[in-house]
DNA sequence: ATGGCGGCTCGCAGCCGA
C-alpha cells in the first residue's frame, strides 16, 4: 500500500488535520426545563453522557443551592453554577469548561424567584432563564410575567454591548407563533399565546437576537411542551415554549437546532423536552 | 364548566405548573 493513497483519503475524509489554521470548534448548547432536578437527575446523568454536549441550562430545579447535586453534575463531567429555592423555580448553568463571570439574577431587579443566572463559557456568554408562567391572562401573574420580560430586555440590550457573543436559553412560556401551537384557535388570546407575550418575545428578538430553532427547516407540529394530561404526547399536541435565541454573531455560527423528543418518551418523565443547538465556533 | 398529570409540601388535600 502506498503512503499516498492513505494519505489522500485521510485529508479528504476531514479526519486529521495538518492545516496550521485553529481547527473550528463545536460548542453544543442545550436548554431543558427538568421538572425537578431530584426527580430528574437519572434522566439528566443518562442524557449528558448520549448528547455529550458543552453547555446545558436547566430551569425548574426546585432545589436550594444547599442541597443542589453538585457531586452528581461533576461525576458527569461537569461544572456547575446554580441558583435555587424550594419547591418552586431554580436555574443552573452546565458546562464542560468552567464557567466566569457569573451572574445570577437581572441587575437591580429585586426578585425572590430564582429565574435568572448567566455565565461566560469559552468565550460565549450563556443567558440561563426561566420566565413566569403567567397563569391566565388575568391573573395578578400576568402582568408580573409582562413586567419581568421588560426588565430582561432591557438588562439583555446592556449585556449585549458588553458581551455580543450571547445565547439566551430557556423556559419563555411563550409560543411565539400560530406554527408553534398545536390548537391556535383553542389558545389565541390565552396565556402563553397572547399578543402582549408575543410582543414581548419580538422585542427579544429586536435586540438582534435570532431564534436559532427556525433558522433550519423543521417537522411541523414541532414543541417543547405537552401537557402531562390526557396523553398529549402521544397524541403530538404540544406547544414550543423553549428556546434558544443566539445574537447576531453567534448565529451565523449555528449548524443545526433540534427538540429532543426521546426524553419526554421516556418512564417518569420532565414535561418538557431538551432543545440542542450547535455553534461552530 | 371542570379536570385531566405530576411534583411539591412538616401531606393524608391543596397549590402550582402550562
Amino acid at each position: 500500500m502506498s503512503r499516498v493513497q492513505d494519505w489522500i483519503p485521510a485529508i479528504d475524509s476531514g479526519l486529521h488535520s495538518t492545516s496550521p489554521h485553529k481547527v473550528q470548534s463545536t460548542l453544543k448548547i442545550a436548554t431543558w426545563n427538568v421538572n425537578s432536578l431530584k426527580v430528574r437527575l437519572p434522566h439528566l446523568q443518562d442524557w449528558l453522557a448520549a448528547q455529550s454536549p458543552d453547555v446545558v441550562c436547566l430551569q425548574e430545579t426546585k432545589t436550594e443551592d444547599a442541597k443542589f447535586c453538585l457531586a452528581d453534575i461533576e461525576q458527569s463531567g461537569f461544572s456547575c453554577c446554580f441558583s435555587g429555592q424550594r419547591t418552586y423555580n431554580g436555574v443552573a448553568i452546565l458546562s464542560r469548561q468552567p464557567a466566569t463571570e457569573v451572574q445570577i439574577g437581572i441587575p437591580g431587579y429585586e426578585d425572590p424567584q430564582k429565574r435568572v443566572i448567566a455565565a461566560t463559557v469559552e468565550g460565549v456568554r450563556i443567558v440561563c432563564i426561566y420566565v413566569p408562567n403567567g397563569e391566565s391572562v388575568t391573573s395578578d401573574k400576568y402582568p408580573y410575567k409582562l413586567a419581568w420580560l421588560e426588565r430582561l430586555t432591557s438588562w439583555l440590550a446592556e449585556e449585549l454591548r458588553t458581551h455580543p457573543q450571547l445565547a439566551l436559553l430557556g423556559d419563555f412560556n411563550i409560543a411565539p407563533d400560530d406554527r408553534d401551537v398545536y390548537d391556535p384557535k383553542a389558545w389565541a388570546g390565552q396565556v402563553l399565546c397572547s399578543e402582549p407575550e408575543r410582543q414581548a418575545f419580538q422585542r427579544l428578538l429586536e435586540l438582534g437576537l435570532v431564534d436559532s430553532f427556525r433558522l433550519f427547516e423543521q417537522p411541523e407540529r414541532s414543541y417543547t411542551w405537552w401537557d402531562y394530561r390526557m396523553n398529549m404526547f402521544k397524541r403530538k399536541l404540544g406547544l414550543r415554549i423553549d428556546h434558544i435565541l443566539l445574537s447576531a454573531p453567534l448565529a451565523p455560527t449555528c449548524r443545526s437546532c433540534l427538540v429532543d423528543r426521546d426524553m419526554r418518551a421516556r418512564e417518569r418523565p420532565s414535561d418538557h423536552a431538551p432543545v440542542v443547538a450547535e455553534l461552530a465556533l
